[in-house]
DNA sequence: ATGCTCAATGGCATCGTTTTCATACAGTTG
DNA sequence: CAACTGTATGAAAACGATGCCATTGAGCAT
């Protein structure tokens, strides 16, 4: 193992100048010749000598880095999220750093446990769905926060319109001709419960519009609602013709009840989901997409704009889009 | 915006002690009376104060922090992986630095474009299939170095026995009394390859024991890959009566193409995955769990062992398990 | 009382940068 | 030639912690 890593000083040695210029040298500031600089840098680069961000910060009082906080990273969407801010985050010369809560949320002062401050330039929460007790525990940090999968007033967030999506994935089914149509939603959840509630609502609001009486299902969160919930709507008398879930995981499940009840998804009930799951297209599921990639990116620019002070708009809505497969059709009443 | 964050002279200040009081405190090293320790604590909790990593790392030469690289962030693969690292890391007090390598990668010289020297205490490399020139760049940086997903002799390293993972599950599907049994593979992926021989290995060598002949077919990676390689066997005259493929996703590919052709599953046809993606479970599909999380909490504490310099064993190989879904049955010749 | 030990505490140099200020030197001008 | 530019460069003081060494004072044996 090497003994110790290069440092500035090192540098300067072996280009025969001093700190200052190295420093100089190293930021891409004016004021150094052309000749040094030459020096200096082929002198760095003999050495493969990288600037200390640790030591910089120091100084500058900025960490180059950025905490990101999800819930849990097992699940797809957080992943996709993280891809997208990553990306956008190197190019602006910043590292990520993330945090999982998981278990932790819930524990009074999960917010203290995280060693954010003085540690990052700027946070970003990804679906936290926070208590503006939380937000203010986390403006305490003392850097610039950013949420994701949230809106709250006067805070910067990216987002996407779950009331308007539901309402989008309501009436195509009922475009289709479906009037029997139900809703599959999650409760008590450790998360998402907003986005839960404005999907709700939109699907609610789609229904009340048609003039149709709105028939919906509260069951688990994850597959296994999904599951029990469509086992429920399947017990009914007269089962509905069309199922809108809150999310694809529930369709997921849903789906799994419908396929060992011997049920043809579209031929006797069409099925949709909502997230675009990166597995909906196997099933076929038709969607909303809500691009958590391009939500990672919005998130990382907004957050971006914020350091640099020309912080532009602070809410962003990213557009949902509906993606049709095969899983819903026009409702064909069975003898 | 707060003005400054507090910094642990103000703690000092504000509990009466001296700075190197507070440090001792803070860093929970003995020495300091209860009385004092705990006055000490109390401010600090009152300003929300946390030591800055900068600073303590300046002195220190540690970072408190773990660089994890990735060939990208979306696959739910590598989300399992980080959450079981990021939940060990945290109980050691390590912060997990994360690089998405993607397009960058096969740029030359793209081990330098990270800024891990100096800003990491190790690095941990999540199924990057590193070439030894990539492994001694990386060496370079100073850290020790943790590969994920490959074996590398001398080298701390976390990964499954791939070959017997893919015998095991071939030898599922001939105890099952499949004899026309084939494998669908991937050719040409941007990572993964070594993985992807090894398990078309442990296939063949299983045939060959059996007494059977081979027959592979290899196609692009994912689930394109998967519903191409399906076409191509259904194509022929006496299609297999039992696929094996490479991962999971070539296995929802190929599902797709059996529930478009009407082949029942596992009715004519049994399908078998590798992986346990999570939602190998919503399609039934029997596979071979690899254990991601584990994979990712194993290279985790390897790293902690390593940094501890007390490195007990510096191989570690994870267990796969067969998991027996619907999706694969006796074989039942078609009429 | 005196000397000794030991635990608790404080002082200070130090880590590797940035940043401010001072200095040297070349070129321009009156 | 003196005074004034302005541009390169260097010296030194931060930044916020740690770790070594010195100091204090209490407890105890002599």
């Amino acid at each position: 193992m090497s003994n110790r890593p290069p440092s500035m000083r090192d540098v300067a040695r072996l280009a025969g100048v001093s700190l200052s210029t190295v420093s100089r040298v190293m930021r891409g500031v004016p004021g150094v010749s052309p000749v040094v600089r030459e020096r200096v840098q082929s002198a760095a680069d003999e050495l493969s000598y990288v600037v200390s961000r640790n030591a910089s910060g120091l100084v500058t009082g900025r960490t180059g880095r950025v905490a990101v906080i999800v819930p849990f990273l097992q699940p797809w969407f957080f992943g996709s999220v993280l891809a997208g801010i990553s990306d956008t985050l190197r190019h602006a010369d910043l590292d990520m750093l993330v945090h999982q809560v998981g278990e932790l949320r819930g524990q009074r002062g999960w917010t203290r446990s995280l060693p954010l401050r003085r540690n990052s330039d700027a946070v970003i929460t990804v679906s936290m769905d926070l208590s503006s007790e939380e937000c203010e525990r986390l403006d305490d940090v003392g850097v610039p926060l950013v949420l994701t999968g949230q809106k709250v007033p006067g805070r910067a967030c990216v987002f996407i319109d779950d009331r308007q999506g539901a309402a989008k994935a309501t009436r195509h089914l009922l475009n289709l001709g479906h009037t029997r149509v139900a809703y599959i939603g999650s409760t008590g959840g450790p998360w998402l419960s907003l986005s839960s509630r404005h999907r709700l609502e939109g699907y609610r609001a789609a229904m009340a519009d048609a003039g149709l009486p709105e028939w919906s299902v509260l069951s688990s969160p994850g597959r296994r609602g999904g599951e029990l919930a469509m086992g429920e709507l399947l017990a009914e008398h007269h089962p509905p013709t069309a199922v809108l879930t809150e999310f694809d995981d529930m369709a997921m499940g849903a789906y799994r009840t419908l396929r060992r009840s011997g049920v043809p998804v579209p031929g006797a009930i069409s099925l949709m989901g909502f997230d675009n799951h990166e597995v909906a297209s196997v099933l076929d599921l038709t969607t909303v997409d809500q691009a958590p990639r391009a939500i990672g990116t919005a998130a990382a620019e907004l957050t971006i704009g914020i350091l640099n002070e020309d912080a532009p708009h602070r809410h962003v809505e990213m557009p949902t889009q509906l993606i049709l497969r095969q899983s819903t059709s026009t409702v064909r009443e069975r003898p």
